[in-house]
DNA sequence: TAGATGATTGACAGCGTTGTCATTTTAACT
DNA sequence: AGTTAAAATGACAACGCTGTCAATCATCTA
């Protein structure tokens, strides 16, 4: 009933040895051999045995996902794409949510990583922007992949690393409110601490320089990566009858921008007439609104089926080689129904 | 550097399959002897090696959880649930989404299975609801936990499951609307395969009964668990300028409660003055309106924890007992602002 | 107190791979 | 062809645990 890698051998005429090597794709093996040994795997459907290989060999069969993270669908994006590519290549996904701010988070941390011998790591931010565990894996001599946002040329020792050009995405954002006519642009930003809330900043910033649109701070609160913030963000940017005279909010992120979508509503403003309301990821927040939101692409699920790609390059690196990863991802815009041309509130 | 059994049981001074006796808290080990392993094992802080056992042993030391939900939230509650249970009894968690309409969806799910030599799994509605999933994991012959919609009188064959008791959820959330005034009470019901719907309704209609109020077939929506779903519902039942004079909406579960005040609000609206609106669950969902919506908390990750050590009950049956198991949950009612008394709207 | 019974413990052989190292085959040279 | 290096393959011992079954111990019976 159970095929073993001696049935295989048998079948090919080979040693068990050689079978091996053909399943892990190690080099010297003769071509011929391998076609021989493939067909006699196939034709008894053999299934290596995750849990021999993981006692006989060095490093074990399973990667791990890292997350601190409270967006549901963000998290769910990311076990997907990684258990994708793991059922490729015949791996196990261990998942690992944690709170960086629990004491003995590190120590869990340490005893995960070390009871499975996992053959490398996947981190997502804000995680993987945390310098202290950077540190931590790095003496601990593990294989891990970094999603981070950012670009690769303005990071050190990029080659572990995945990006998301929120930069780019954000300018790509604010530029099509500033073609609609919006110059009043408020921003309710994303938690101070990721990254990605500075990264966008700075797109947002950099193209209302690039069309001689005037940086103004009253039109940035800083918030975080919530519903609620987003209401309260939306609150604040209008408040005293619109003092400001704004006409586009920029959410942090689709959470966000529905919050700000719905304090609108509260106020009786309408959405894209009067203001326009983008937001970031296209989650499906984003959708869950009315109108949709225009926002910016994110395919997390893409993106993190390639962390693990490139993860599986540096773990079984000299084997077998991926040359179709993609590092740096761009976020694309998605024109839904919460943008409109700029409302004259003058 | 790295402990085994060997190493614990020369310092014991036993013979290594009584350390594993007593890791695996097997009968028959004097209470002395396991006090001195114990010892030993927390001395040199052994930590057993998983692929070994899982090697040696007849079953894996993980558990499956299985899941065709696209509600991200609830999927991130059970796994965190089960997670939490298995990192005590030292197992891992395989996590394994799939599609029940996709083809080779069992063929992947038996691949899975045997690949891993699972312990036992978990079953998520709505596939812990259908019969041939069931019949199938008879047939191999594996453990599992279902987790269902209903009580455990009405179902045969009891012993493995976990029920949530949403026919009392709803009989609360429906009493506490007609306590509130409310007697034009509108559904906009879930997927109507799943077993969760059918038992709302039930539990809508006999609170109905129960205090008098007629049934009114119009008030229904037949719908889906989606926002989107949600919004459609309460415009149908809400159409013709609120012609049954509805005042109060259950939705079928958060997402479609916060569609349908989402479509309240685009009429104009009020809530609660004018209409209550509920959800169930009490999933982030609820806390994400404006005002946060009237639920019925279900803990999911408390539930889920449950079926993990059920589950465990099962496979470890003779050895470790778990006497603390609930195995029916009643959601609770959780009153917050989206309802209110009811409207005169004749 | 001997013998019987059951509870407790131990010896040892796998489990199905991979790593190491030795051996054989092939290719590439004089 | 003869020699040598490199490539390809194989033999075999781990890996760290659990299952089996035999051996020992404790307790109880007559």
């Amino acid at each position: 009933m159970k095929v073993t890698i001696n049935d295989v051998a048998k079948l090919a005429g080979v040693s068990m040895k050689t079978v091996s090597r053909v399943i892990n794709k190690e080099p010297s093996v003769r071509k011929k051999t391998y076609d021989i040994v493939m067909n006699a795997v196939k034709e008894l459907n053999y299934q290596p045995n995750i849990a021999a290989r993981n006692l006989a060999g060095t490093s074990s069969f399973a990667v791990g996902l890292v997350y601190d993270n409270p967006n549901a669908y963000y998290v769910i994006d990311m076990q997907n794409g990684v258990l994708s590519r793991c059922k490729e290549e015949g791996y196990e996904l261990v998942i690992h949510p944690c709170s960086y701010s629990d004491d003995n988070m590190q120590e869990e941390f340490v005893t995960m990583i070390k009871r499975s011998r996992l053959a490398g790591l996947v981190l997502t931010p804000p995680l993987s922007e945390q310098q202290a565990i950077i540190d931590m894996l790095d003496e601990i001599g593990i294989q891990y992949v970094r999603l981070l946002s950012g670009r690769a040329q303005e990071t050190e020792n990029s080659s572990n690393c995945i990006f998301v050009d929120d930069f780019a995405a954000s300018h790509e954002i604010t530029e099509h409110l500033i073609s609609l006519g919006h110059k009043k642009i408020g921003f309710v930003l994303g938690d101070k601490e990721h990254k990605s809330t500075s990264e966008r900043l700075a797109g947002y910033r950099q193209a209302l320089q690039d069309h001689n649109v005037a940086y103004n701070e009253q039109l940035i609160y800083e918030g975080s990566y919530s519903f609620e913030s987003g209401v309260l963000g939306a609150q604040s940017l209008l408040k005293d009858n619109n003092q400001n005279n704004i006409t586009a909010i920029l959410g942090g992120n689709d959470e966000v921008a529905a919050g700000a979508l719905f304090a609108a509503r509260l106020m009786n403003i309408d959405i894209p007439a009067q203001l326009s309301i983008t937001g970031f990821e296209d989650s499906p927040f984003s959708r869950q609104t009315w109108p949709k939101l225009t926002t910016a692409h994110q395919a997390n699920n893409v993106i993190s089926e390639h962390a693990a790609r490139l993860l599986f390059t540096k773990t079984r690196g000299s084997r077998s080689q991926d040359r179709d990863i993609i590092t740096t991802f761009t976020p694309s815009l998605v024109i839904r129904q919460s943008t409109g041309a700029a409302a004259d509130n003058s």
